[in-house]
DNA sequence: GCAATAGTCTTCGTATACGATTTCGTACTC
DNA sequence: GAGTACGAAATCGTATACGAAGACTATTGC
């Protein structure tokens, strides 16, 4: 695998410019460098990428489809927003679609893994102490990947995988605004883990799945509306 | 609604050229015309709607995310085939969210579109006498669409008209594979209406239809199972 | 007769160019 | 002084053009 012997081709040059701009712009999106809002000027990350506007119109045109870029006609890209609405339905869809991944995946699931998320787990409760929003978000979302990765439906996973990326948006993350939720959520991470080692029913599973993010939604929803009420 | 008085535009002007190409392209593959396995080829797609390349590659970009196109690097587009593996894919996924989108639906749905509902399911019943897979499907395509479509949250109903339209493909549909569920999907679909109508809980709902669901995709693999084994 | 190779042909991939649309700034008028 | 209208700049949308990669075919050698 890896490099072909034979090409040696231009380097590590992972396909298309297309595929190029997608992986780059996704890149910085989710990891924030292009922060909510921020607008997307064809030219000029064509221009930062060395490539022409087209590739870069397809590329945008795939994370529109992905919703992690709002375009608007003859005005242009920016990248996504965090409207509290649109995080509530991303959460929603979230905890149905992982849900049922996770319920997928428990089977399929071995000890070692099983130890793994502990690990991770035991992480993030350590991480409760001197509270770091940013890297606890991080942690969970490793915890869950373990859980879910070895769902053997790709379109579940990739709908997973849709709605965690939305959600990388806003990195520094819920758990900021919602800290109590924090230490709830790695006791429920921990009876998931039971639950699955005990080789309980998929429905079982997937209930608590869901329960386990509904919860984290409902925390922060009432947060919110402590503050300010109308939803919209 | 509707047009906008003020524009007179050219014409019924959709918007863009690559919107054009979308809708254009998108309507051929659902209503068959571009059946799978089809060759979509850039440049004679774009003649054939009087634009050039760049929208139409949009388009088929916007598509391939969709899962309605197969896309291969420097090969070419074709329509998405019906792989059996494909279909149990899809379909496990869409009762999953389906499902979920009926469920949430369910509060919303008020007495007059249980009727309209029941009328299609009647029609449905009458369809199974002179049995018509195409008609059948069609119905029951209706018939979900009114109960899922209330649903609040756009993500997850986005989800549901993505797995119904990779569906659309295999229109002449799964009633032509396995006509004997036709009978108990219509019983079932009265069941399901029931338990709307007496407001049964979210849970209920989503399990039932979500049930309906499965059945029918179990139905198809015993069918398949029994003439050839390998899934692939 | 079959297989391997070379050449051609189709089709995709991307750059460049130009027209269309929106937005922002400025000046003029009420 | 505020609002409107006109114009310029920025940006998007699409066409055309050319280069590259894969697929098909014909020819040649075994």
């Amino acid at each position: 695998m890896s490099d072909t012997a034979i090409g040696a081709q231009t380097a590590t040059h992972t396909g298309s410019k297309s595929e190029q701009a997608y992986a780059a712009v996704k890149a910085r999106i989710v990891d924030g460098s292009y922060s909510p809002g921020y607008r997307l000027v064809l030219a000029k990350i064509a221009e930062d990428l060395g490539v022409s506007v087209v590739p870069v119109r397809e590329a945008i045109r795939r994370l529109e489809a992905e919703g992690l870029v709002k375009f608007e006609r003859n005005v242009g890209a920016t990248v996504a927003g965090i409207d509290p609405t649109e995080y509530l339905y991303t959460m929603q869809t979230l905890s149905i679609v992982e849900g049922a991944a996770t319920a997928l995946s428990a089977p399929l699931i071995d000890a070692v893994a099983i130890a793994r998320a502990r690990d991770v787990n035991a992480e993030m409760r350590e991480c409760l102490e001197h509270f770091d929003p940013v890297r606890f978000t991080r942690l969970n979302q490793d915890f869950h990947s373990i859980l879910f990765e070895h769902c053997p439906n790709p379109h579940i996973l990739d709908l997973v995988h849709r709605g965690w990326n939305r959600l990388a948006s806003l990195r520094s993350s819920t758990f900021r605004f919602v800290p109590r939720r924090a230490h709830e959520s790695v006791d429920e991470h921990e009876a998931l883990l039971r639950l699955i080692e005990s080789g309980a029913s998929a429905d079982q599973i997937e209930k608590a799945a869901r329960l386990h993010r509904s919860a984290t939604l409902d925390a922060y929803l009432a947060q919110n509306n402590a503050g300010s009420d109308s939803a919209h």
